[in-house]
DNA sequence: ACCCGTGGGCTTTAGACAGCATGTC
DNA sequence: CTAAAGCCCACGGGT
């Protein structure tokens, strides 16, 4: 099938044959048999770098109306807007939440990008653009299963799909094992295939030698004589010099971020550079070096760009946003030879590589180590193999022994990825969505709420749902926390009566605080927590009502992010509390999870500090966080006391602090 | 006096979505 | 309260 054949515009033709897609990728020709472009629902489950992106512009150039192109990332929300923006013809907008068009435009836009909370949001904020959609695509759709974010994602597309019944669907997943589950959910064609534009083959490492799935072995001799390094590392350090002496890129995925920088710093030490440089990557990767240095001026970064002027980077969380994307940018322009990264790689932007060596396959939880779910090792591995530049891509994990090699091989190689289940029936995923529905006019009785969660992946997927009680429980503790209370339903509005009829009980209604809540789009259990600070904050005086007490309110919250708090810095951190506690609303005795809160003061402090006018520098030293993550903290702080001021608004306390600090952020 | 290897105890452990309002020729 | 692995430091043996 050809793009010429396809019901596209002429410009659009033009525009796809000038970017060399002429031909149609198998997958893409599935979709359009199953109706990508007649308006049809459809489900496909393929491999990244299958050309998804051009099956989602398919179905919106074809639709019959303004489009909406979900995902769960900003970054990638970013990187689409800008390949649609690129369309001829085609105005698009973006709204996620650190990047957003003006909401008159979006009401204006042919397609428009947003995070699925983002979506979320704009319905409960009665966006007026969400209603006049044609067409969905929905990126990542496997991501359904996520326990924190699965169930936004299924309760947006269930209400969207109640309120715009027309719209098209089109789903992209990750391969996954029950596909037609998600097919069937809505009501969609499932296209699944595994071809890749570039062969994949799949290997792991044991005693010396790589045994592929394609029954190909590769020799992998190491010496072992060196013990500063362990046996893993020496064979990814291997692994990774051999693919770039041979011309080609690699990245390494290990399990922690120390691990991440200390490979890089390993593989630094061998000058891969030289092997790398057959033109002139040598000033490549010099200006790479040099435009991290231009970054910021942290520990991290100097020591970034250290590596990067070897050709070597390592990527984490830890990273600002500028450094990771400068990373990922140079490492696609081949300015950088390999990346050491920490699983947030693979499920990012694209970021191919001619080898991928996936050295931990293990990671920490909080309940010992847990092996990495098949989905996310198979993400990784599907990051091998560059079209048009890799003859064929290769991934190999890393065991200790012949056993390992077993074990590794049964887990992921041969393995099916695990199935997609609803995490919809979750308390806290029950309280925030049923507050949402009710304080967004969508329902205003149980009945109501459970008839609007009928449409989720949760209820498609099971036979008896039985929601009921589990939604009951959710009213009954919103009602609790002050944020719903028993309506007069129809009656609602007309004065006199005590509002209790025959149908006490039945309506219920948002009040102000949870309809704030759910505007803010904070967790419920943040709104309360916030809302037991303020009172506290009311009975305090006035002169030690200060910025820090702002932070203490809104980071004790679920929607903060915890700081590590380490032994060493424990000590330390109770005596600030103590000196500071006329400040804080929570006395040293009366925390009912003192470690939890010894937390959340640390964050505090270091968010004072920073409006103090600390730097970036001093916080990551003093602190011990990376770059990365004192702006998550920041960010998250603005967002934070903005609800809070919010909040305090509707308690009716007065905190001139919350938006004083906030202007400093 | 110095170097190196060993062993035990201590320390640390991935990631990342969201509000709102506003400006200009 | 779970598990694995790196890091630091003290110790001991050899030169």
């Amino acid at each position: 099938m050809r793009v010429a054949d396809l019901p596209l515009a002429p410009e659009h033709v033009e525009h796809f044959e000038r970017e060399g897609i002429e031909e149609l990728y198998p997958p893409q020709a599935a979709a359009v048999e199953a109706g990508v472009c007649d308006g049809d629902n459809v489900v496909a489950a393929v491999p990244t770098a299958s050309g998804k992106t051009f099956v989602a512009e398919l179905a919106l150039l074809t639709a019959d109306g303004p489009g909406l192109y979900v995902c769960p990332l900003r970054a990638l929300a970013r990187e689409k807007f800008e390949e649609f923006d690129r369309l001829p013809g085609v105005d698009a907008g973006i709204s996620t939440g650190d990047y957003d068009s003006a909401a008159s435009e979006l009401a204006g836009n042919d397609i428009v990008v947003a995070t699925s909370e983002k979506v979320d949001s704009a319905i409960r904020n009665g966006a007026g653009w969400v209603d006049d959609l044609a067409c969905v695509v929905v990126d990542e759709v496997h991501l359904l299963g996520a326990a924190g974010r699965g169930p936004t994602l299924e309760v947006t597309l269930a209400t969207l799909r109640r309120r715009t019944p027309a719209v098209q669907i089109v789903a992209l997943s990750a391969t996954v094992d029950n596909p037609e589950d998600i097919a069937d959910w809505l009501d969609a064609e499932l296209v699944e295939s595994t071809w890749r534009p570039v062969d994949l083959r799949v290997g792991v490492h044991a005693a010396d030698a790589v045994e592929f799935d394609d029954g190909t072995t590769l020799s992998v001799p190491v010496d072992a004589d060196d013990p500063s390094t362990d046996a893993d590392t020496e064979v990814t350090a291997a692994l990774v010099r051999g693919a770039v002496e041979d011309g080609g890129q690699a990245l390494a995925f290990v399990s922690s971020r120390r691990e991440a920088e200390a490979l890089a710093e390993r593989l630094r030490d061998e000058r891969l550079a030289d092997a790398v440089d057959t033109a002139d990557s040598t000033s490549d990767a010099a200006s790479v070096a040099e435009e991290l240095r231009e970054a910021g001026g942290t520990e991290t970064g100097s020591r970034l760009a250290e590596a990067a002027d070897r050709g070597v980077a390592f990527h984490h969380a830890g990273l600002s946003s500028d450094q990771r994307a400068l990373v990922e940018r140079a490492f696609r322009e081949r300015r950088l030879a390999v990346i050491c990264a920490t699983p947030t790689l693979a499920a990012g932007v694209n970021v191919p590589a001619r080898r991928v060596v996936v050295r931990d396959q293990q990671r920490y939880t909080g309940e010992g180590t847990e092996w990495l779910p098949v989905l996310e090792v198979h993400q990784m591995c599907g990051r091998a193999g560059r079209p048009h530049l890799d003859p064929y891509g290769e991934a190999v994990l890393v065991a200790d022994d012949e056993d390992g090699r077993e074990a590794l091989w049964n887990r992921y190689v041969t393995a099916d990825p695990e199935r997609v289940e609803s995490k919809l029936r979750d308390r806290a995923a029950l309280r925030t969505h049923t507050l949402a529905l009710v304080a967004t006019g969508f329902a205003g009785s149980q009945a109501a709420v459970l008839d609007a969660l009928s449409g989720t992946f949760y209820a498609s997927r099971t036979a008896n749902p039985d929601l009921g009680g589990a939604v009951g429980d959710a009213i009954a503790s919103l009602i609790d926390d002050g944020m719903l209370e028993a309506g007069e339903g129809k009656a609602k509005g007309s004065a006199g009566g005590n509002g209790g009829t025959g149908d006490t009980g039945s309506g219920i209604e948002a009040t102000d605080l949870g309809a704030q809540v759910s505007r803010q789009y904070v967790t419920p259990e943040t709104g309360v927590r916030i809302v037991e600070r303020l009172e506290a904050v009311a009975g305090m005086n006035d002169a030690d009502v200060t910025e820090l007490t702002a932070f203490e309110v809104i980071c004790d919250t679920p929607d903060m992010v915890d700081t590590y708090l380490g032994n060493a810095e424990r000590a330390e951190i109770y005596q600030f509390a103590r000196a500071h506690s006329a400040e804080l609303t929570t006395g040293m005795t009366d925390a009912e999870d003192f470690e939890g809160w010894l937390e959340s003061v640390k964050t505090a402090r270091i968010l004072s500090e920073w409006v103090d006018g600390a730097s970036v520098e001093e916080l990551v030293a003093a602190y011990r966080i990376g770059p990365g993550d004192l702006e998550s903290r920041i960010e998250r702080a603005e967002w934070l006391l903005g609800a809070a001021e919010a909040l305090a608004d509707v308690v009716g306390v007065s905190m001139p602090t919350l938006s004083s600090a906030r202007a400093k952020l």
